[in-house]
DNA sequence: GCCAACGTTGGC
DNA sequence: GCCAACGTTGGC
């Protein structure tokens, strides 16, 4: 069971927008960046991440998971792009912000803070037991 | 709004 | 296959 990271701006698609979808799910159409193409080849339904707000607010806000596997992004013009289908899952009541991860010894190797560059990244399954706690989620919801 | 970090492109 | 130029992301 693998642990992930998504990268969104709230500008173009928030938090909001992922939980008003409900069960439906969305594609996390755009990323164009083969490194992030690269992790999401390997997730497997069901497996859940983090909810990221870059830019504006720099915060942990919620945890999605994986509805469905890789396949061509809709939007994109070549089908190298892939993407995967996210669905939300819960708010994390207390968002845990960048500088928050940053301070924290714990979470110092995360990707989130020394590649501030990657869209979509692996989270290890202690950094997203230690968000989670951070965050107000005393269990993960099911 | 600036710019550092990083990824990609394309000339050689 | 190297590397300079360029574009983009995202923190500040």
């Amino acid at each position: 069971m693998a642990y992930w990271l998504f990268k969104s701006e709230p500008a173009k698609w928030s938090w909001d927008m992922q939980k008003a979808k409900g069960a439906e799910g969305q594609e996390w159409d755009g990323v164009r960046n083969y490194q992030a193409r690269n992790f999401m080849r390997t997730m497997k339904k069901g497996e859940r991440g983090f909810f990221y707000h870059s830019n504006d607010g720099k915060e942990i806000v919620g945890i999605v998971e994986v509805l469905n596997e890789i396949h061509v992004d809709s939007t994109a013009d070549n089908p190298t792009w892939e993407c995967v289908d996210l669905v939300a899952v819960a708010d994390l009541p207390k968002p845990v912000t960048l500088d928050t991860v940053k301070a924290e010894p714990r979470l110092k190797d995360m990707v989130l803070a020394t590649n501030s560059r990657l869209s979509v990244q692996p989270v290890s399954a202690e950094e997203f037991r230690t968000i989670c706690a951070m965050g107000g989620l005393d269990e993960i919801p099911a």
